[in-house]
DNA sequence: TTGAAAGCGTTACCAC
DNA sequence: GTGGTAACGCTTTCAA
């Protein structure tokens, strides 16, 4: 029925505990014959030790915890896969929490997390997230946490980020270079940094083409994915002057496609859009959906790589080891320029 | 720098770690007055119970496993989802363990759950898995295990699934009265039971309409996304007179869309297409994507609620207890009959 | 109503 | 080389 313990392997061999331990885990001052005994009994009665009792003596959980607003989303699904890559490389668990995007469910899942569960914490905010006072609690506690993608700097530790500020201009840029001359920014949340981050850059290339920004034009989503489709909705019908859409996201983008769809807006003729997004059939759409894309598994494996060093050489991380990595433009029909230019 | 300990707590308050332990849970036997001071001197401390050392003393981790080949698909993210909502009501975490469709990487990861690490499995079998060999180490131990989607029945323990044979009947249905008369099955692997029940669907639904089963229209792709499109693009190649594919999983209909772009065959009019899919936009590609579509937020909640129900009353689970959840067949464009019927 | 002690399964330290 | 013992942090008898 139950499992077999040390204790028990220990008895049918005849020897003490300590030693049984000491040849499973090969150490040194064990006789050759008595580690292969041990070793053959522990194969033939199938044992496996008991991962929280030798946690809990080495104060050592083997396991981190990564916690996402969603896991139903293509960048967070494939950072996912890359830090489960090097988890498992390590020797590591993944215990995945979903804090669907509400601040009081993060709170709840860290604190479940200061409870020695983990060694350490990777950690995208909800876009509700206000401060980060509940994540001081673990790093107080000696747990080493990484943000990534959308990050704090409140906690003075190492982040994996793209570069917003320069991919939201390139977007933004495109557009405008395209021919747009209303485009709206379309956010998730004005709590973020990230968002904040992208917006900068949305701004910059308004200036940069000697337009004004329009804060009417800047549209908070972070509802639903119908409430997000409603609101683009109604800003198209209010705004008939706009030509331009920037999604932050991809839920965003999509959103923006489905408003269009609704309202018979022809993708480019009538309205351009390009979005933050890593969905991978973009091309396949209608239109085609030029995006920003970041590299979402790679942003899960540098984030699991700085958080595996701390966990291994014991030392905090350092706001000064976040890693940048470069999102990437793909321009398809969605913001095709029908009009020949003169 | 580290967490206070029941110990600590105890000391601080001048009493018994005995006497604080039934304290904080409430416990009877203990006054009033106690029960107030421990109480706020352990929020004043920030104590936070030692999850794997109350574990260790209860036989309990408070954490199940899920074991998927991987999360990057909207099959199992909903499916995720469903499953974190139910462990999350429960006051359970969830320990998600990708495969890669690996049979060995699934044999060592069930290794490692055998070792007391978690309290039930969530399982959907890998591509290549052969039997269940590893999955019997778990049962027997009396970890409970219910199989969703990709299941085997080798264990005798619950199943949840969807009426896949039904469904895949439809599905070839559907394509048959809109005049297909050569009509492709594309599946993941010729091992699991899932593509032999959507398959022997697919030849019902042939033999329905009086048409011989053709072996070289049965695909089986299994490889990467760009494998099975090349695959699936040299069987349209091959096979001119092909009217229609049915891809039994998400992937592949998205591997057919983009082989039938790349030879410039347009859907409907040269090959319809439909296929087993969550994805959320079918609508927006082009032409938007008929699907059958699986209830897979439901079908984790519901796998999830049977081993729960297995954990907490402490009974086995049995192949009666399996549950069938229906899919839906959604018809879009990629299917749509141009020709006038006679 | 409270405290002492044993034990969950493992490992580290010190004797022998 | 090997065995006892204590300890990781907690809960649960059993006594007081």
């Amino acid at each position: 029925m139950s499992s077999v313990t040390l204790k028990q392997l220990a008895q049918q061999l005849g020897l003490a505990s300590s030693t049984v331990s000491r040849a499973l885990r090969n150490g040194s001052d064990i006789s050759a014959e008595t580690k292969r005994r041990v070793q053959s009994m522990a194969t033939q009665l199938q044992y496996q030790p008991h991962a929280y009792a030798s946690g809990l003596r080495n104060q050592l959980s083997h396991t981190i915890g990564v916690v996402v607003p969603e896991v139903n989303d293509r960048f967070f699904s494939l950072a996912i896969d890359g830090i489960e890559e090097l988890a498992r490389q390590n020797g590591y668990h993944t215990l995945i929490c979903l804090t669907h995007d509400s601040y009081d469910l993060e709170a709840e899942v860290t604190r479940q997390l200061t409870r020695g569960r983990v060694d350490g914490v990777l950690i995208s905010l909800a876009g509700e997230t206000q401060g980060p006072a509940h994540l001081q609690q673990l790093s107080s506690r000696g747990v080493p946490v990484v943000f990534f993608d959308r990050v704090s700097d409140a906690l003075g530790t190492a982040t994996v980020t793209t570069n917003d500020f320069d991919a939201a201009y390139q977007a933004t840029e495109h557009l405008l270079s395209n021919g747009c001359r209303r485009v709206a920014y379309l956010l998730m949340s004005g709590k973020l940094a990230i968002g904040n981050q992208r917006q900068r850059g949305y701004e910059a290339a308004l200036a940069a083409h000697g337009l004004l920004l329009d804060p009417d034009l800047v549209l908070e989503g972070g509802g639903s994915n119908d409430e997000n489709t409603a609101a683009i909705r109604a800003l198209l019908q209010r705004r008939p002057d706009l030509d331009g859409l920037f999604a932050s996201t991809g839920r965003l983008a999509l959103s923006a496609y489905q408003a269009c769809q609704e309202l018979g807006r022809a993708i480019p003729q009538d309205v351009k859009v390009i979005g933050f997004s890593n969905l991978e059939i973009a091309s396949l759409l209608a239109p085609p959906l030029s995006t920003v894309t970041q590299p979402a598994y790679e942003i899960g494996r540098e984030a699991a790589r700085l958080l595996f060093s701390a966990i291994i050489e014991k030392k905090p991380l350092l706001a000064s080891q976040s890693v940048e990595l470069p999102a990437e433009l793909i321009v398809r029909a969605s913001t095709a320029n029908l009009v020949v230019s003169a």
